[in-house]
DNA sequence: TCTGGGGTCCTAGGACCC
DNA sequence: TCTGGGGTCCTAGGACCC
């Protein structure tokens, strides 16, 4: 058996946490730039505030005081879910951290009463850390999932839910749509639903031969998960292997020249986490495009990746490396919505023999101390107090 | 005249997740 | 006026090799 700790609404309730007076009413949390909400307390959501929906939309249909809005701190959302990974590590065998806010746990070889010690830890950990979380106990992860959401839901459960035999099993598949499984998304539902497939419990009762015809590998990874063999591995503990910083506009863009500056400015982001977390890249990649929501305007979008010649963190080579790429994929003519620069092939920056790093070693011993002390100034004395040319804003 | 095929690596795009 | 951001993995198909 394993099981599933999953934080209940958790940006939410980590700034329930520190601001009391949220409790109990309804409020939501927004994306960076307040477009859009990505956090929606039970009252948010049972007014019929939707995930992703944009802020002026909410404000249109529910007015501007029904349902307080707090701009995102994922800062501090971080430090609240290492307490709450911290304190469950401490509680639990063995624990996989799979998302910010939820932790797989192995229950392998414990033979005591599983409801009641999973009652006890979610009760545990919402008086310890101040966070409440659903818990969901099965022999799968799939099977665990649909469990916490039961939890989740439904306050008979007292916080967990467990699933340890067939008729639970059966029971559980049969109230959940096909589209709440872990795994099936929009494009898999539609495919599903043409195969006269609703339920969990409709997929789990297909005959695995039958499904490998029509579906990938994932689908049938989940259709054995949810008869209760735990197929899908969980990741070792690593390293990330992209950094992406990427943006929706306020407003469209459509000169070169000021989406150069956003790029510029994604580009010196990446090369910051990239050094906070002691890492290099060894590829960039740039994206633009428009607004697809916008069907009355011509669309574009287009994106080009680079192998760099050596890896770097450095925010003047990115800076310069995806400026590049813009240039081979901008078009004139076009207001664009969306942007970003990602980067892959990340190593440890130990892990670069100096040999490879650098083409010319004076060159690059200053580039690495413009970029430290620029780091250095800019966490002592507040965001961008230094920062590069490219990245200045027009309206500075 | 007849013009291989299997293995492997790589990449872009698609699918999913929270 | 205003429509999230940061990730992972899979897969199909091209390039290349022998």
């Amino acid at each position: 058996m394993l099981g599933i700790v999953d934080c209940d609404n958790f940006f939410v309730s980590c700034e329930r946490r520190r601001r009391p007076d949220l409790r109990n009413r309804p409020v939501v949390v927004l994306s960076a730039g307040s477009a859009a909400v990505i956090a929606r307390s039970n009252e948010a959501k049972a007014l019929g505030v939707k995930m992703g929906m944009p802020y002026f939309k909410m404000r249109e249909q529910f007015g501007e005081d029904t349902v307080p809005a707090i701009a995102g701190d994922h800062d501090y959302y971080k430090a609240v879910s290492r307490e709450v990974m911290k304190y469950l590590r401490g509680e639990t065998p063995q624990l996989w951290q799979y998302s910010i806010d939820e932790a797989f746990i192995d229950l392998k070889g414990m033979h005591l009463d599983l409801k009641a010690w999973g009652e006890r830890l979610a009760a545990s950990v919402m008086e310890h850390v101040g966070v409440p979380v659903s818990i969901g106990i099965a022999p799968s992860k799939t099977l665990a999932k649909i469990a916490s959401h039961f939890a989740k839901k439904h306050a008979g459960y007292n916080k967990c839910c467990l699933i340890d035999d067939d008729e639970k099993r059966r029971r559980a598949l049969e109230l959940t749509p096909i589209d709440e499984v872990w795994g099936i998304g929009r494009r898999y539902r539609v495919k599903m639903h043409a195969n006269d497939i609703h339920t969990a419990l409709d997929l789990a009762d297909h005959s695995r031969s039958w499904l490998s015809t029509i579906m990938p590998q994932a689908v049938l990874d989940t259709h054995d998960e949810l008869c209760g063999i735990d197929c899908i591995p969980m990741r070792e503990e690593a390293p990330n292997k992209s950094v992406a910083h990427t943006r929706t506009f306020p407003k469209m863009i459509a000169s070169r020249e000021a989406l150069a500056t956003e790029i510029s400015n994604f580009a010196a982001s990446c090369a910051l986490t990239l050094r906070r977390q002691h890492t290099l890249a060894g590829d960039v990649s740039v994206f633009i495009e428009t607004n697809s929501y916008r069907t009355d305007l011509p669309q574009y979008h287009n994106a080009k990746s680079k192998r760099l010649s050596t890896p770097t963190n450095l925010t003047a080579r990115l800076i310069e490396e995806s400026l590049g790429l813009l240039n081979d994929i901008y078009r004139p003519g076009y207001c664009y919505k969306r942007a970003g620069v990602t980067v892959h092939r990340i190593v440890s920056d130990r892990a670069v023999e100096a040999s490879l790093l650098d083409f010319d070693a004076d060159r690059f011993e200053k580039l690495n101390k413009l970029s430290a002390v620029a780091d250095r100034l800019n966490s002592e004395m507040g965001k961008r107090t230094l920062i590069m040319g490219r990245q200045m804003r027009e309206k500075e």
